[in-house]
DNA sequence: GCATATGTTATACTACAACTATAACAGATA
DNA sequence: TATCTGTTATAGTTGTAGTATAACATATGC
């Protein structure tokens, strides 16, 4: 699992942390109950400072993607991936909003939105061997 | 054209703006052309700071959304709204991939996530006439 | 011409988020 | 006992968001 971050990026570190490891377990590359590597580890890795990727870590915890273990480290939820809630539904639907409106804007047909989303999807589920 | 603004988001008030103006040309509740409140009408009736509408046109003049006159004051581009660049293409992937991929590790079939899309889609062109 | 409305620019300030830097603590393991 | 783990505390820097005033430049209407 390699991270690639994006310093000149204005998505703050610890997001860009928190969605390549998102993806990771979406296409199957990081597998439930995998290690993850330790804070210190990580921040080292990639050149950040210890509280960025604690950070990261303890908002997946909080959303139910990770557990934390007080000394064997971190590890992807075993026990399965967090349900599609009510309240994550509506997050995906406040995220998918102003995305979806610009497109409108622009012309985009909404054929062609579709093909987006079918082109993402695929990407993420076929580099990987699916979600586990 | 109401504005809504939600003070306790984490979104900034100034990207709120710009997702409300954007939403509004797309249900075409706002039409080429339209003339926009002046920068201290529009601050004083939402009660914001000037500079805080004034960045928001501004980022809109930017992308090609608003035509920014300096007496006539602010009109939707009458010209017709910005195409679907590469550019665009990539900023919007980049939007919709860590949706997607949360999406997939909550196990949504691809299905259920182009069906949230179509909704969006709808209620966004049938509230108003669709756009222009 | 003059008052007024427009966007624009400048300055300064507060508040907060992001990130870094150290240091120390607590618990489990080799 | 040494070491590795996450955790907590403190503090500092940097940048963004938002506010508050003030002034400037230009077009419009009386």
């Amino acid at each position: 699992m390699i991270i690639q971050l994006d310093m000149q990026s204005d998505v703050p570190i610890y997001t860009q942390l928190m969605n390549q490891i998102i993806e990771g377990i979406a296409r199957g590359d990081l597998k439930l109950g995998e290690a993850l590597p330790s804070v210190r580890g990580l921040a080292s890795d990639i050149g950040v400072n210890l509280h960025t990727v604690n950070k990261a870590y303890n908002l997946l915890k909080q959303e139910g993607f990770i557990q934390i273990h007080r000394q064997k480290g971190v590890v992807i939820q075993p026990d399965g991936m967090p349900e599609v809630t009510p309240e994550y539904e509506l997050k995906q639907y406040n995220q998918l909003r102003p995305i979806i409106a610009e497109a409108i804007c622009r012309g985009m047909t909404k054929e062609q939105l579709l093909q987006n989303i079918e082109q993402v999807h695929k990407e993420i589920m076929y580099n990987g061997k699916g979600n586990a």
